[in-house]
DNA sequence: CGACGATAGTTGTCGGAACGAATATAGTCT
DNA sequence: AGACTATATTCGTTCCGACAACTATCGTCG
C-alpha cells in the first residue's frame, strides 16, 4: 500500500520499475545471451546444456556412482524430471543405472566410458565457446562478477552455497 | 590438440574448468535461482515471465501499438513462437491483434484495459518480489551488478544494447 | 501485368520443463 | 508380524521453447 513511484529513487533509468528490476532484467538478458552459444555447441552434440551438466557431475564422481537425487541436487538448474534426463543419456548409453540390493529404493548413477569419452571430444570445443562467451572482460572484472552472483544469490541457497563438497 | 590442464591457472577453484566457465555457471545458477521467486508469483496471475515481459512493452508504447515482430525483438529472451505467445494472451483478452488494410502482411498488437488492469494488480506484489530477490544487497553492488552483466553481453547484442529507444 | 524476391507472421512437430500424484522399498513402532 | 511413516524415484499430463517449413502479402522490375 506504498504511494506510487512518482519518481525513479536512483535516477538511472525510466525504463525499470526499480534498480532490482534492472539487475533481474539484464541478468535474464545476459544469461539468455551467452546461453545461446553454449546450445549450438551443445546442440552439435546432440546434448542439452543440463545434460552436460549431470554428464560432468558424474565425471567428477567417477569412479563412485551417484543416487539420482544427490545428483539431481549438485545439478545448476532444478531439474523434477531427472528420471527422464537420465533416460536419454542410458538409451545413449553414456551412463548405467543400477537399484543395489541392499536399498532397492536407491539408483546409482555412474558415467560409461561412452560418456567420458563424449566429454572429452567436447572439452576443446567448449573451451573455445567460454572465452567466446566471456573472453573479452579481464580477469578482475571476471571475479568481481562471481563473486557478485554469489553475494546475489546467497540468501536463496537452501543449504551450503552449492559447488560445496 | 594443447596440452591438458594440469592446474588451474587462476588458482580460485577445483570445481571448474576456467574463470569463464565458473562465471557462466554462476550466472546460470543465480538467474535459476531468482527465477524461482518471479515464477512462483507468476503463477499465481496465470503468467510466464516471459509473458508479462510482452505486457508491459505493450503498456509502455500505449496507446501505440507494437508489429508483432517489433514486439518480439524487444522481449529480454528470445521467443522464436512470439505468435503462440500472443495467441494465449488474445484467448484471454488481454492484448488485441489487427491487420491494417495498408499493409495485410503486419499484425498490430496492443494492450486492453483488460491488459492494463492486470499488470496493475501484479505491480504491488512484483515490487515485494524484487526486494526478496535483490534487497540485501546494496545500492552499489546492484549497479555494478547492471555493468558488469551488460559488459559481458555487449559483443553478443546484434544490434544497440537493447533497451534503447 | 506477371514473375520474382523480400517481408511478416503462422503452423507442424518435437523435445524439454514443471507439477503433482503414484509406486516401491525401507525403517520403526507396537 | 502388521500398520504407519519416511525415502527414493517414477509416471501422467500439460504447457512452453526451438527449429524448420509454409502461407500470405507486398514491392519492383522487365
Amino acid at each position: 500500500m506504498s504511494a506510487a513511484p512518482t519518481t525513479i529513487a536512483h535516477g538511472r533509468s525510466t525504463r525499470f520499475d526499480s534498480l532490482e528490476q534492472e539487475v533481474f532484467l539484464n541478468l535474464w538478458r545476459t544469461y539468455d545471451r551467452l546461453r545461446q552459444l553454449e546450445d549450438e555447441l551443445f546442440g552439435q552434440f546432440e546434448l542439452t546444456p543440463q545434460q552436460y551438466n549431470a554428464l560432468r557431475l558424474l565425471k567428477a564422481s567417477h569412479p563412485m556412482p551417484l543416487l539420482t537425487l544427490e545428483l539431481a541436487g549438485k545439478l545448476v538448474s532444478r531439474a523434477p524430471d531427472i528420471t527422464r534426463l537420465l533416460d536419454k543419456l542410458a538409451e545413449r548409453g553414456l551412463i548405467t543405472r543400477e537399484r543395489p540390493a541392499e536399498n532397492r529404493r536407491q539408483v546409482l548413477v555412474q558415467i560409461t566410458a561412452a560418456g567420458l569419452e563424449l566429454l572429452d571430444r567436447i572439452a576443446g570445443p567448449l573451451r573455445e565457446c567460454h572465452l567466446r562467451q566471456l573472453g573479452h572482460l579481464p580477469t578482475a572484472d571476471l571475479e568481481r562478477l562471481v563473486s557478485l552472483l554469489q553475494a546475489a544469490r546467497a540468501p536463496h541457497e537452501a543449504a551450503g552455497p552449492w559447488t560445496e563438497s
